[in-house]
DNA sequence: AGGAACGTAACG
DNA sequence: CGTTACGTTCCT
C-alpha cells in the first residue's frame, strides 16, 4: 500500500542493520501503521482536492465554493470554549465576512480596495463583451443599491473576470482591523482565518503569533510517521514526562524541517505574484 | 547546533 | 480531564 520514498528513506540511519538500534528501527518499521494515521490528513492535498471537487459541484448557485475553501474545517473549529490563556485571534463569528447576513463586508472591502488601487478587476474578453455598455458602478439591475452589492459581488468571485487574487489575500492576511490603510499598509481582518488555510500551516517565531502558532501535524506518510511504537530508549522516550516529545524515530520528517514562513506561490516565471508586476 | 524543559494545542 | 506531541525557549 505505501511506498517507501527515497526522500524520506534517505534520512534514516543506513549505517547497516547490524547495530541493535538499527534492528529496533527495522522492527518498528515493520509494525502496522497506527489507525489514527490511516485517516486522511485533514490538511492533506488529497483531502483538499476532495473538498474542492465536492464544492465545485455546487458552487454555481452560491458562495459556498469560495466560502468552503476559505473556512477551516469544522474539526479545526472546535465548538468547545477556547482556553484563553494567551491572546488569541478574535473569534471568526465577529468578523466573518462570509457569514455576514448581507455579505456587504466583502463587497465593501473590495470597493474600498479598488478605490485605493489595491484591487483591480480584469475582465476577460468574454465578460467584457457581456458587460459592455453597462455601467460598472451603480449601474442597472441589482447593483443599483447597497443590498444589490452582494448579488453583484459574490457571483464575480466565481466568474472569470474577478480572479481570486492571492495578492489580495496577502493584503488581507496582514490586516489588524476590518480595513486599515495607515502607514502605507492595508489589510482586512476576518478573512485571515480563511487565508490561513491558503497560507498553509506555518509558524513564524516572532511573527506575531496568532495564526502562525497553530500546530502543524505529522504528515502520516513519511517513514517515521509510519512507525508504531516507541523505541523507549531514545532521549525523547526517556524524557517523555518532561520532554513532551515523540520518539525521535517517529518524528515526522516534515515537522523536523523548519516551518515555512508563509504560503508561497512560485510561477514558472519565478515571480511570486506576476499579476502584481 | 543540538538537546532538555516547558507551555499548550489537539484529541479522546 | 488526561494524554500526546508540536513549538518555543533556554542551556550547554
Amino acid at each position: 500500500m505505501y511506498l517507501l520514498r527515497p526522500c524520506c528513506a534517505h534520512t534514516l540511519d543506513m549505517s547497516g542493520p547490524s547495530s541493535p538500534e538499527q534492528q529496533r528501527a527495522n522492527r518498528i518499521l515493520s509494525e502496522p501503521l497506527r489507525r489514527s494515521l490511516k485517516r486522511p490528513h485533514p490538511c492533506s492535498l488529497s483531502e483538499y482536492l476532495n473538498n474542492t471537487n465536492r464544492l465545485s459541484h455546487r458552487h454555481s448557485s452560491s458562495s459556498m465554493g469560495v466560502r468552503g475553501l476559505l473556512h477551516p474545517t469544522a474539526a479545526q473549529h472546535r465548538p468547545t470554549q477556547p482556553r484563553q490563556t494567551k491572546p488569541r485571534r478574535a473569534h471568526s463569528s465577529n468578523i466573518d465576512l462570509w457569514d455576514s447576513p448581507s455579505g456587504l463586508h466583502l463587497a465593501h472591502a473590495a470597493e474600498l480596495l479598488m478605490r485605493a488601487g489595491a484591487l483591480t478587476l480584469t475582465p476577460t474578453p468574454r465578460d467584457q463583451a457581456g458587460v459592455e455598455g453597462e455601467e460598472m458602478e451603480g449601474g442597472s439591475g441589482a447593483e443599483g443599491d447597497g443590498t444589490g452589492c452582494v448579488a453583484d459581488f459574490l457571483p464575480l468571485l466565481g466568474c472569470s473576470w474577478f480572479p481570486l487574487n492571492p495578492g489580495l489575500f496577502a493584503l488581507m492576511a496582514g490586516g489588524g482591523g476590518f480595513l486599515t490603510s495607515g502607514g502605507g499598509s492595508m489589510g482586512i481582518a476576518g478573512i485571515g482565518e480563511g487565508v490561513e488555510v491558503l497560507r498553509g500551516e506555518s509558524s513564524s517565531p516572532g511573527g506575531g503569533g496568532g495564526a502562525g502558532r497553530r500546530k502543524r501535524k505529522r504528515c502520516g506518510e513519511c517513514v517515521p510517521c509510519r512507525r508504531t511504537g516507541n523505541c523507549e530508549e531514545c532521549s525523547a522516550c526517556r524524557n517523555r514526562k518532561t520532554g513532551h516529545q515523540i520518539c525521535k524515530y517517529r518524528k515526522c520528517e516534515q515537522l523536523k524541517k523548519k516551518a515555512a514562513t508563509g504560503f508561497e506561490m512560485v510561477f514558472p516565471s519565478g515571480a511570486a505574484f506576476p499579476w502584481l508586476q
